[in-house]
RNA sequence: GGGUCGGUGGCGGAACGGCAGACGCGGCGGACUUAAAAUCCGCUGGGGGAAACCCCGUGUGGGUUCGAAUCCCACCCGACCUACCA
């Protein structure tokens, strides 16, 4: 610590009758704040960046609980790497597109746009009482039109390139409401619309897709290099879900081809029975008139059933034979082709062979239809026997395969694709799970994807500069759910950019995920060019902050959106890359999960349960302080955990003493008199050790036992104010870097109690405590002494006592004479500064 | 069905091969007070003992080790995510 105290003038500013009081402190920092514009951004060249970012809210007009256990130690951690030196970026703002405005508007008849703003509003002046320091001069809101013009040029980019496409695709539909329905809109195993219980339907329309899948690999070999938790890596690997294996082609009788995927060539001779997709295309033709009514009947049903429970996976397969025929390319056999809906026409290629002795699915399904079960994989140990249920290990050898037979697992897969390959029958295939990222939105309340269908010139890009394609604010809203969009003249009829006639405008918005799969981009510059005519050639933001900050160095939010938020926007930022726009290939480095806040009952917060706590009552009972520190304090940031409204008052009584300790006179006799070497040595020790551990935990995100090394130290702050210590110069460092190490978490506090040391500057802009090893060291430690792992003897001694002497002085020991009295010692083994165990038999 | 995380006092949790229970809540006892609240001080895993001390304890059962809450194997329970992926 490089600042001198003057320890004289200090305590003239301290008062007795002054009590730690956060209703007129926490106000009053925040005010002087943003007044002197603490915590506005400035790129600066000189330092190293640090861009933190945590995910931004949407704005549903309160700001929960979940908010503050997301945010407040995401900004404790942003804090402290200012306090480091870094030149610290923490911007905020609003995922303000979405449903919710829209089923407001609907029920209480306001636009979208009123109800979203003044959600904002009154968000806004939540999340400033956290006492974080959020840079509200870049703040971004996604409805906004400077926003979204740009989200709107991404996808003209995209379509550009070629990333961006129009397909139909099934929606969910309500029959009932005659509109689709958002994902989130259905309800429950029944699937039913969430507006009127009507169970919903799938229609096919055409939307809009942008070609996540062309990233496929990438996103999945990507994740290696990233500094992110490996659950989140796990669930992303399996979402893109690629795997390696085969396609071959099976014909029909008629000679149609039908190529099927399979991960298991080897068992190519098993298969004794084919399974099509319901939606198969041949599967009317390969039909028999006399099976064609039953076909008819399960394709009918499969189609609703598809609909109302693809969630009953675990239910009893089910199918229909065909009574068409296929031919097996790899022994010419001749194998019956059925129709069942465990096969999905959206994955692979809507066919499969049906091994039914090595895929348990198909075992079941065989047992069920008494259809043959050939077993071409014999155990490592030579068992051939009959198969209780599906043998799907890759282990063992090939056997009823022809000239296969006897070749050994896992080998055999390569030797039969490469056979494949060079008699023509298949070919090396991988298969992903991802899907192409459907963006179109039935919905009124997004970013209007900027398309014009000319009758004359087709599909035509609106022109980058006659973006943005604005919303309108006159829609009306129909009880039945529709989008507006549809039914505005205004907005619908346009001219056609290329020909000048009648054309009409695409009426679906953009999916939310795709205004948040570059927000962390817009932050850097709010609005760049906002109403100005865009070119294809702009950048989205100042080019020179944004090579000064990007990529984002910390990203904290829940693991909820480990699959589609943050798949959407790698997605986004490779897409950039190859666009020219960024250099890089990841956009967020670092990624922490936090856990999940509970109600004080240990469930999840729901209105129904009644167990959802209102931070604004705490915020308002202890302090912004005290909630921030509570949250914490409470757990593993990582873990979550209940809400406990009584532990509360314990970080609040923490508070109240520190403010004691600070602030309070000390005893005056105290003051004059002498500290012994002892009491300022074990002061120092204490001070030292605590900022060694209050750094490595904010560092690594072990925020509960900063805040409890926090609370030891006060605790040994409190013993030493009743010793002659308080007069020493140990003691004014010591509750100087008290307050320096409580600054990041106990935001308005800590400002408040350096003011009252005598400094002016604010304490968030101060240096970092910087601990010296040597003087947290211990003198004297405990070493304890164990007779046969038990212990029976504690020796104080200095650190660096010898093994030998250590080891003489356990033996010496009379408590340890005493158990090893009569025994045999046989080993001793010591561990210099930690133990000493005996052994005896 | 698959995956991930977790199971430690009355409670939240700490320790993550070396003194189990840091820190906090709650509880008990004491000080202050006419009294209460607040505040301050002390004690607080269970059992035995007057005490020194001793025994038992980290979901269950095994294993590795001088030594296991911690590492390995099997199982039980809970939370979250995902779901017929060929």
């Amino acid at each position: 610590m490089s600042d001198q105290k003057t320890p004289n003038n200090q305590s003239n500013s301290r008062s007795k009758n002054d009590r730690y009081d956060p209703k007129t402190i926490e106000p009053k920092w925040q005010k002087r704040w943003e007044e002197e514009g603490l915590y506005r951004t400035v790129e600066d060249p000189e330092r190293t960046k640090w861009y933190a970012l945590t995910m931004l809210p949407y704005p549903s007009g309160d700001l929960h609980t979940g908010h503050w256990y997301a945010m407040t130690p995401s900004d404790a951690a942003a804090r402290w790497r200012r306090m480091s030196g870094f030149n610290v970026f923490f911007p905020i703002g609003f995922d303000a597109f979405g449903l919710p405005a829209e089923n407001a508007a609907i029920k209480h008849n306001i636009h979208p746009k009123i109800w979203t703003y003044r959600n904002i509003e009154r968000m806004r002046g939540q999340l400033k009482q956290m006492g974080a320091m959020w840079a509200w001069d870049r703040e971004v809101i996604t409805c906004d039109p400077g926003y979204y013009q740009w989200t709107q040029w991404f996808f003209l980019k995209f379509y550009d390139a070629g990333l961006a496409y129009r397909e139909r695709a099934p929606v969910d539909w309500c029959p009932s409401c005659n509109t689709t329905l958002a994902r989130e809109q259905v309800w429950g195993e029944e699937r039913r619309c969430e507006r009127c219980g009507t169970p919903v339907i799938k229609k096919e329309l055409d939307q809009w897709k942008f070609r996540i899948t062309k990233y496929a690999d990438e996103l999945l070999e990507g994740l290696d290099k990233l500094d992110w938790p490996e659950p989140v890596k796990i669930m992303q690997r399996n979402w893109i879900g690629r795997s390696e294996g085969a396609e071959v082609t099976f014909t029909t009788e008629d000679g149609d081809p039908i190529v099927v995927f399979t991960t298991r060539p080897d068992t190519l001779w098993g298969a004794t029975f084919m399974v099509l997709a319901p939606e198969h295309p041949l599967v009317d033709k390969v039909t028999t008139p006399e099976h064609r009514a039953e076909v008819e009947a399960y394709k009918a049903e499969a189609a609703r059933k598809d609909e109302i429970a693809r969630t009953a996976a675990d239910k009893e397969k089910t199918g229909v034979f065909t009574g068409g025929y296929a031919i097996n390319p790899v022994n010419g056999e001749r194998i019956p082709i059925w129709i069942a809906d465990y096969v999905m026409m959206t994955y692979g290629t809507g066919a499969i062979m049906a091994v039914p002795a090595h895929d348990q699915r198909d075992f079941e399904f065989a047992k069920k239809y008494g259809l043959e079960i050939r077993r071409v994989i014999a155990g490592p140990d030579g068992d051939t026997g009959p198969l209780e249920e599906a043998y799907p290990a890759k282990e063992g050898f090939m056997i009823n395969s022809g000239p296969f037979d006897g070749t050994p697992l896992p080998e055999a897969i390569d030797k039969v694709i490469e056979w494949l390959e060079k008699t023509g029958k298949g070919r090396r295939a991988v298969q992903y799970r991802l899907r192409d990222w459907l963006i179109s939105r039935q919905r009124m309340w997004g970013a209007p994807i900027p398309i014009i269908y000319c009758p004359k010139c087709g599909t035509v890009p609106v022109p980058y500069e006659d973006l943005p394609v604005r919303l309108p604010d006159d829609a009306e809203f129909r009880p039945t759910g529709e989008s507006p969009l549809k039914y505005h003249e205004g907005f619908r009829h346009v001219k056609c950019p290329k020909c000048g006639g009648d054309a009409e405008r695409e009426t679906d918005t953009m999916d939310t995920f795709v205004d948040s799969s570059w927000y962390q981009y817009a932050y850097i510059s709010p609005y760049w060019k906002a109403g100005e005519p865009l070119s294809p050639d702009d950048l989205p933001w100042e080019k020179a902050k944004g090579d000064y900050w990007l990529p984002v160095d910390q990203y904290t939010g829940g693991i909820e959106h480990a699959t589609m938020h943050l798949l959407y926007t790698r997605f986004f930022t490779k897409a950039m890359r190859d666009l020219g726009l960024v250099d890089f290939d990841e956009p967020m480095l670092r990624l922490y999960n936090q856990g999940m806040i509970l109600g004080p009952d240990g469930e999840k917060m729901s209105k129904s349960r009644g167990n959802v706590v209102n931070p604004d009552e705490y915020v308002a009972k202890y302090g912004a302080d005290t909630v921030r520190g509570y949250l914490m304090f409470i757990g593993p940031w990582d873990q979550g955990g209940p809400w406990d409204p009584s532990a509360i008052e314990g970080v609040h009584r923490f508070l109240y003493r520190v403010w004691s300790v600070v602030v309070d006179e000390p005893k005056p006799e105290l003051v004059a008199a002498e500290p012994s070497p002892e009491e300022v040595r074990a002061l120092e020790r204490k001070l030292h050790q605590t900022i060694i551990k209050v750094t490595e935990d904010i560092a690594g995100f072990r925020f509960n036992t900063m805040v409890a090394a926090l609370m030891e130290f006060n605790n040994a702050l409190i013993k030493a104010k009743e010793t002659p210590v308080v007069g020493s110069p140990i003691w004014e460092q010591a509750i100087r870097t008290l307050v320096l190490l409580m600054a990041p978490t106990f935001t308005h506090i800590s400002e408040e109690l350096w003011h009252r040391l005598g400094n002016e500057e604010s304490v968030h802009l101060q240096a970092w405590p910087q601990a010296d090893p040597e003087k947290a060291k211990e003198e004297a430690v405990t070493v304890v002494v164990q007779v046969n792992g038990r212990v029976r003897d504690k020796l104080v001694v200095e650190p660096n006592v010898s093994r030998d002497v250590l080891k003489e002085m356990a033996l010496a020991s009379p408590n340890v004479q005493k158990w090893i009295d009569g025994k045999q010692v046989r080993k001793v083994i010591v561990v210099p500064g930690r133990l000493v165990n005996v052994v005896v038999g």
